[in-house]
DNA sequence: ATGGTTTTTACTGCGTC
DNA sequence: GACGCGGTAAAAACCAT
């Protein structure tokens, strides 16, 4: 019988990891790069893997809003409705246009920790909406958000949808809505997301070690072969794979604390681990 | 619009520390 | 007594048709 390996407590400092420039472990690349906000996070730019987070922050705020007011630049006023600022207005348009929704992305990029390739892929996604004509009637921010949204996925980079209702603009309903829109009137092709893509992050926030990452890995691979994966949300079979892979390693972690870094309720978590664990002891897993 | 499926919300009881 | 976990019913959200 191997001894039950007393875990040890979280303790928030004085366990300081000895990466400092050693690259990054999964894919090797030296861009490292600390996210601006939602904690610091430092993660790799090639593969947008978490590597060390700084603040976890636990409490129930971090689906909030922190930049309330931001900008207060972009100041229109009443329009003096002359002829060749008018004309100006619609001639630069496009440009500033473009102009902002590229620094959204940037700046949500950063926020959200994701490899610079998916920057560039949803420029070229922002760029052919504007081409094609689909900013009108939607928010410069909307269609950014979904630009960026949907590159992440193209790239096997999936952010979740509550990852960028934490750093966009715009609200999750109109999120959903104008990514919809732009994928359907481009043509993207964005499969779903596989739910192994969340696993590194989920367990690099919660702080738990590579095995569980392995272990849940795993888990997810042999739900799909055995097809109770369709139809469910990858993020909270992710979440509900991270559970119980830190169950099975011995790992200390509670349903609320995965529920929160992955922003999926615990009865999800409870329904999905169940099924994975069923599945551990019948299929054959590896 | 509608119906089927999944997820969430809210509430419950049980065991443990 | 708070916490973690498990279960359930009903509401809400989602998705394909």
């Amino acid at each position: 019988m191997p001894g039950p390996t007393r875990q040890r407590e979280r303790t928030s400092e004085e366990e300081t990891e000895t990466e400092e420039e050693t690259g990054c472990p999964e894919c090797e690349s030296d861009s490292l790069v600390r996210s601006a906000d939602g904690g610091g996070e430092l993660v790799c730019e090639d593969c947008g893997l978490v590597i060390e987070e700084e603040n976890i922050d636990r409490g129930p705020e971090w689906r909030a809003f922190n930049h309330s007011e931001r900008q207060s630049k972009s100041r229109v006023g009443a329009p003096t409705t002359q002829k060749w600022q008018e004309r100006i207005r619609t001639k630069d348009a496009g440009e500033r246009n473009l102009q902002f929704a590229l620094s959204e992305i940037d700046r949500m990029s950063s926020a959200l920790g994701v490899p610079r390739s998916v920057r560039e892929v949803a420029s070229v996604i922002y760029r052919r909406a504007l081409d094609d004509d689909l900013i009108r009637g939607r928010s410069i921010e909307g269609v950014a958000t979904a630009a960026l949204y949907a590159a992440a996925r193209q790239l096997n980079n999936p952010r979740s949808l509550d990852e960028f209702a934490a750093v966009s603009r715009v609200e999750k309903m109109e999120m959903t809505r104008t990514y919809r829109y732009i994928v359907r009137q481009l043509g993207l092709e964005v499969k779903p997301a596989d739910p192994e893509q969340y696993v590194p992050r989920f367990v690099s926030r919660l702080d738990l070690d590579e095995e569980v990452e392995r272990e849940a890995r795993a888990l997810l691979r042999a739900a799909k072969d055995a097809a109770v994966t369709s139809g469910k949300s990858p993020v909270g079979l992710a979440a509900a794979a991270v559970y119980a892979a830190a169950l099975l390693t011995n790992q200390k972690v509670t349903q609320s604390q995965v529920g929160e870094v992955a922003d999926i309720s615990e009865v999800t978590i409870r329904n999905r681990y169940k099924e994975l664990l069923e599945l551990d002891h019948g299929e054959l897993v590896q």
